[in-house]
DNA sequence: ATCATGGTTAGACAGATGTAGAATAAACTT
DNA sequence: AAGTTTATTCTACATCTGTCTAACCATGAT
């Protein structure tokens, strides 16, 4: 059986390429990666790489559909196990050391918005009355 | 005159490092910073070599004071400039894409604790009035 | 069958990262 | 002055990342 990988660390064009998979919330073909990331202007062969890589490690599965004629990958770790394991890890450690500012940051840079201002809001009253 | 460099992405080591140097709060020797990292059982060759690469990218100032036998190092970049900067990188984007999850996380595995809570909600109390 | 087109693989390569042995230098003991 | 200890620099090296070009393989259009 295919072992279950370790989780690791992924650099920033691999976490780009699974923020844009994630999103999609569906399986995607490297076209569509392609164009969702259009902005970074990378070649087929670049973001193909990425996606084997992924692959590799463990993030994704790939397969091509009976009769389809591109690849589709879809996602093995949620975006939620990723951000629990980096928690953990020393860009938890960081965020968590000026959580204030990271979120003020955020807001100010319009990353999150108010109803995900609203949503944290109501995640610390709970914290607050379970104290 | 010294040109003012640009921020980059840190990799993990070399973040270690700067967290640990921004909490000393203080100019510190590579002893020091060997201490505080001590789990890490990095050698003293392996620290001063992540030490001369953040000197090298202009995140440290490296200076022996006369007289002394070690030599001491100065963050030239805050760690609120650089949380800002990461703010607004891919990070920044997978931070933002969940961070009531995010946040939650850090509060379970204790990175922050409640009066870091507690100043999260001032800052969102805020934000809300002005909206 | 042959060509053109778009997707995928294989290879390659420079530069970044993690890590440390060996050599060197400075300071500390005798 | 010689030997010991500790800090620093140099060098090296394997691995990882970012990025392609070239080669290969289907599929659809002549």
């Amino acid at each position: 059986m295919a072992d279950k990988k370790e989780l690791v660390h992924l650099p920033n064009s691999e976490l780009e390429i699974m923020m844009a998979i994630w999103e999609a919330g569906k399986p995607v073909s490297r076209p569509e990666i392609d164009e969702k990331l259009s902005e970074k202007n990378w070649q087929a062969p670049t973001v193909l790489k990425f996606l084997s890589r992924l692959t590799e490690k463990g993030f994704l599965k790939c397969e091509k559909p009976e009769g389809g004629k591109t690849n589709l990958y879809t996602p093995l770790v949620s975006e939620e196990e990723y951000l629990e394991f980096e928690s953990n890890s020393v860009l938890g450690k960081f965020c968590g050391r000026s959580v204030k500012s990271l979120v003020a940051n955020l807001y100010e840079n319009n990353t999150i918005n108010d109803s995900e201002l609203d949503e944290l809001q109501k995640f610390i009253d709970e914290a607050k009355k379970n104290r």
